[in-house]
DNA sequence: ACAAAAGTGTTCTCGTTACACCCATGT
DNA sequence: ACATGGGTGTAACGAGAACACTTTTGT
């Protein structure tokens, strides 16, 4: 130990995992392993281990949890408050990820005793978790009404109503069909497939693709993807 | 301890401080007082204690350098490299402070053998400061784009020329002045005065001040600031 | 035939840009 | 008088918003 005297304090990351079901907005919860509040519903958390960065912690924990690895994760914030953890005094830092929720292996979420609860009907959380989500999806409204972020929430292939379905899930809003596909399309992020996704409708969607190289390109441009942004609560 | 076996971490802050000298974006930067690298210049910072948060803690050192309280200072993100302190493992959550670079007192930073740098020309910084420094210029630049956010940064009147100088510093970039006063005034946030400054011209320019009440109810929202965002590297 | 969702075009408005001259004052 | 920086107006353009009907196909 080389700086004497001072506090070395316990370390953590809890994520909070975003996921979309084709209509709404899903987060996935466990059902907490520890005590205290053994039980209750939590993010998906870790302690962080003398040798990984922060990153690597949330990495870990999210592959522990869903079996994805390389998913879009993003440090949200450091949460601080000397009281938050009452079984001892516990830094945690939060990070968003979004993931495609095909994707995610149900085995071992069953292991964790995990479930996808909609944004609007999830239980209490434990500790400041709620505070956490809270401060994530407003980072996640914040950083998708200009950056092309949203894409990590559906798979390869989608169709335009459904990536609009998305955004007026993250919003909770509805926005004009035809403005909103012509705002996308505009952009040139997305190739049109030959093949339509019939599910959904009777007439049938096209499904696209994303171009991923001009997403990479362009992800750090401001694209304006939300109409009105002023008006909605940001 | 009630999560044994589990690592307990240093965790400290550090301050990127950011003040304008009327005409160019500084840097508040300090001589190290301890071991490693005992003189060379850095960040300042401390480590977090027991019962405090870090949001205390950064406003403590803060406090500590400059004598100013209750300043703008906004949580950047937390570094966490396991060598990024070659002494001994150190996570550190970095802030930034936008200050009224004639509030601070000199006194103060003396102790602590604090000197304002050119952004431009500022030395090398130890350990990863030069990360954060770039870090927090780039979210800097990126919120103040569309936040009005660098009013922390001038005296309570100021002109708007004066204005006009701090955002061509900040993006390192020139703007129209016909066009970047309309978009000011447009904004209703700004008050004009009856004097004028008489320094910076002959004919002399009025100050404004800034609607505080406006100010905080308009903060949320997307003002577009700056023209042309995306030709510019945010 | 009908219901349900997909797909598409036009007009209007308003914000953004580009651009140039006169004003007030200290020297 | 002249140099220096402050302050203002306008026209052209383009992005965003509002708005409704036709198409396809499964039932």
């Amino acid at each position: 130990m080389r700086y004497p005297g001072q506090a070395h304090i316990l370390t953590a990351i809890d994520c909070i995992i975003f996921g979309f079901d084709g209509n709404n907005i899903k987060l996935l919860l466990i059902q907490r392993a520890l005590k205290p509040e053994k039980g209750k519903w939590s993010l998906m958390g870790g302690f962080i281990e003398q040798t990984e960065t922060l990153e690597q912690a949330a990495d870990r924990v999210l592959k522990q949890l869903t079996g994805l690895q390389g998913v879009y994760l993003e440090q949200l914030k450091a949460f601080s408050d000397p009281q938050r953890d009452p079984a001892e005094r516990t830094i945690s830092v939060a990070y968003f990820a979004l993931i495609d929720i095909h994707n995610y292996e149900k085995q071992l979420s069953d292991d964790y005793h995990a479930e996808w609860f909609l944004l609007k009907d999830k239980p209490t959380l434990i500790f400041d978790h709620q505070q956490m989500v809270e401060d994530a999806l407003q980072k996640l409204r914040y950083k998708a009404a200009l950056h092309p972020i949203l894409f990590e929430l559906l798979p390869p292939k989608f169709t335009i109503p459904q990536l609009q379905s998305l955004y007026e899930g993250v919003y909770d809003s509805t926005f004009d069909n035809r403005n909103f596909s012509r705002k996308v399309l505009s952009t040139g992020l997305l190739i049109k497939q030959k093949e339509k996704d019939k599910v959904n409708s009777k007439k049938g969607a096209f499904y696209y693709k994303l171009d991923k190289k001009k997403y990479k390109a362009s992800f750090g441009a401001f694209l304006n993807f939300i109409p009105n942004p002023n008006k909605l609560i940001l």
